[in-house]
RNA sequence: UUCGGAGCCAGGUCUUCGCUCUGUUCUUUGACCCAGCCAUGCGCGGGUAAAGCCGCGCUCUUCGAACGGAGAGGAAAGUCCGGACACCAGAGGGCAGGAUUCCCAUCGAAAGAGGGGGCACGGCGCGUCAAGGCGCCGUGACGGACAGUGUCACAGAAAACAAACCGCCCCGCGGGCAACUGCGGGGCAAGGGUGAAAAGGUGGAGCAAGAGCCCACCGCGCCGACCGGCAACGGCGGCGGCACGAAAAACCCAAUCCGGUGCAAGACUGAAUAGGGGACUCGGCGGCCCGCCGGAUAGUCCCGGGUAAGUCGCAUCCCGCCGGUCGCAGGUGCGGACAACCGCAUCGCCCGGCGCGACUGGUCCGCCUCGGCGGACCUGAGAGAAAUGAAGGCCCUCCCGCUCCGGCGGGAGACAGAAUCCGGCUUAUCGGCUCCGAAGCUA
RNA sequence: GCGGGCGUAGUACAGCGGUAGUAUGCGUGGUUCCCAACCAUGAGACGGGGUUUCGACUACCCCCGCCCGCA
């Protein structure tokens, strides 16, 4: 992000590929935010490189189709508007529980920005 | 106002910050492979001993920026039908399997849809002793049960070429004064009872008692070369005293139609690793070459299959003229045990043009006219762990509370999210609008 | 996304269109000093809605839920 504060959420920023997420579902370090689940673990290239944020909401936690596009796209949304938060050089998966559609997105962001500061001082954005 | 039917809409608007695709301009990265290595996208011009050097323009690719444009549904759902499209299979035909099913015409590519008619059933009204009948409304997956096989439990005497428990009646013998009754023989099927269904109905005549045994009306079956109707079917006439029961949404039969699989179809590109094949180096036979043999090893190079992954398929469409860009050189046969590879033969080609094929062109209105012209048809999403949003303000609708009746505060805004596309069916759904029909109220 | 299959007691399964069974588990009683085993006995179910049929777990249609396959 050459200008301004990061608030952009490009296709390079988010998870992609299977394989991803299967090695943050095995090898991945989970904290639990109510609402939602956070798993986390440093990318694998020793470059920094900026961090990258995959979203998942079952039918079972969320229900159909319409309420988990909403949650992928709230959860989305914390990470966009605080992501200049989140230490970098690493890849999250966030993972939706059944009450999160139905709190305030205040409520939301203020749990996203204590995890964050929870986050910094584990792994310290090394210059 | 209520009910029913048909069609339409699917809260509006502004600000800030975002996402996907896309147009223009600017900007960043780069230009497969081969010709020994590095380098060289294309074109034009300059420059040089020669250049890979320099400048300008263009194409594609790629990191971004600015300014524009577009961005979920009526069901996007269920995946129940039908098609397009793709691959596989296939001479033609049949079997198996599946779908459909009163008649007529209409729309449609088909599924299907709506309309009219017929028939059956149900409800209401009129009518009848009762039925038949007439009128209105509603419902119907509505071909065939004399092509065949099988089923009809329990109850009941009897359940599908009917049968006789109680019962009714007659005769004989016995008992009793009698009413009646016991036994035996015979007649009957009206009544009772069972059942979902008991083998025509009602009325009369008749009889020992009864019965389509007979008669009238109705119903039913068969026949008709008759009448009406395109037809389904209806009517009429004749014959038969009268079973031929129900169920094909049991198997089945008839008629009509149907290849299979599905965009995870399929096409192309294609690492790394492992494995396969070939050539050379290698070992053996040889003084050497050709050739042949070997492989349990190692190296170099090549080849096809193929995995991860990626691209396309895939995002309004059609026609004519004009313009632009790209593509258009290998094919066939034979041989070498052979796919690559090599050799030979044959047809054809090289530059340009014509021609053929593909792609592209536009997006608020008006004017200027440089961003093509004219016409028809219609409004246009194309993501890929999957965009179409988040927050706030105002307005709209509904609900709750307070009220000084002006309002104020709070809450809610249905069902639901594209995944190749299109046409139907079914299911979910807050509320609103328009039209038509019926009933009620008011004038 | 495309396609295929299955729903019966708490659980695992049977069930030619006619009273829904079996095993195990559960309750009660007996046996035993007590428990287990054993014996006797009892309760408990067709995923919903509609259609055909005299009658549907069964046939047909529509929903709901669950499972599987396909690059």
């Amino acid at each position: 992000m050459p200008h301004g504060p990061a608030m952009g959420l490009r296709a390079g920023q988010r998870l992609r590929r299977n394989a991803d997420f299967r090695a943050l579902r095995e090898q991945g370090r989970r904290l639990d935010c109510g609402a939602f689940l956070l798993t986390w673990r440093p990318r694998s290239e020793p470059i920094m490189r900026p961090t990258r944020v995959g979203v998942v909401a079952s039918r079972i936690a969320v229900g159909g189709a319409v309420e988990r596009n909403r949650a992928k796209r709230r959860l989305r949304e914390l990470f966009r508007r605080h992501q200049e938060l989140m230490p970098p050089g690493l890849d999250l998966v966030l993972t939706a529980r059944r009450s999160l559609n139905r709190l305030p997105f205040s409520e939301l962001e203020q749990r996203f920005i204590h995890v964050c500061r929870q986050l910094a001082p584990a792994r310290p954005p090394h210059v």
